[in-house]
DNA sequence: GTTGACCTTATACTTACTGTAAGGTTTACA
DNA sequence: TGTAAACCTTACAGTAAGTATAAGGTCAAC
């Protein structure tokens, strides 16, 4: 199989799965005598796990670590429990973040005239030392 | 005033500091005899202002775009008002991405045993090719 | 006079790719 | 048979927004 139809088969760019393989998170797959990469079922099953875990929001060293949870057939279910548990954590520190900045530009939003006069109160507040 | 003094009255560091002037964020403030940094108050005013805006979540270059708008008299505050809107429904965007994420996580999580045994229906999921 | 806390520049590293260049190979079609 | 499109390869540069490090100059206190 070549990189083109694992694209296909992922969902991942040819560019992003040759990235992959650069930085160590798949294996290297075999060559053809033309130097093209010939890729197993089993290398495209890695792709699939990796596609579907970045997706999930885990980062490349996150997806190694689930990577090789997978591949370990000694595995405690509860360490991959924890590496989801903390993801849905950090998910839930960031919507909070945002949900906080969003709240402060809606409320300077309101304050703002929306005409062509320059007098802008988002501005003054931007440039307003205190707090 | 020197770079670290500003850089305690802006929460900025000193490093974000010279690097906002290298990316010509901000104007380069002139030098003492010694080659130090010599800030105005109208220097420190700009990394206040950018200081709030990063924080309210403006990519540099928006930031480019809201302090050329503060230095503007002629402005219209229609134009803050646009940057400001469009910046609230990235968020909103951003928000439900995270959402959308979380759910699927957080119904992998009640599915694993959460304990000691290698069968952990997370890994499954996340090796499982159909969607 | 020397130690420590500053300041300077330049360079490399981070994350997770994406874009570009320069070249070799394969496939389809006239 | 020729050739043009569509692949494949590598290597290098760029992105965002800094952070880290190195190597060195300066200043203030003791």
């Amino acid at each position: 199989m070549k990189i083109s139809d694992v694209a296909k088969r992922t969902g991942l760019d040819a560019k992003t799965i040759r990235y992959y393989e650069s930085v160590d998170l798949v294996d290297s797959p075999p060559r053809r005598d033309n130097g093209y990469r010939e890729y197993s079922e089993q290398g495209v099953q890695q792709l699939v796990f990796l596609r579907k875990a970045r997706k999930f929001g885990f980062s490349i060293n996150e997806c190694r670590a689930l990577l090789a949870l997978w591949a370990n057939p000694n595995r405690r279910s509860t360490e991959v429990h924890g590496l989801v548990a903390e993801k849905v954590s950090d998910i839930d520190a960031h919507i909070l973040e945002l949900k906080s900045m969003k709240k402060m530009l809606s409320e300077l939003l309101v304050q703002c005239p929306d005409d062509d006069n320059p007098s802008c109160s988002i501005i003054s507040k931007l440039a307003a030392e205190q707090e």
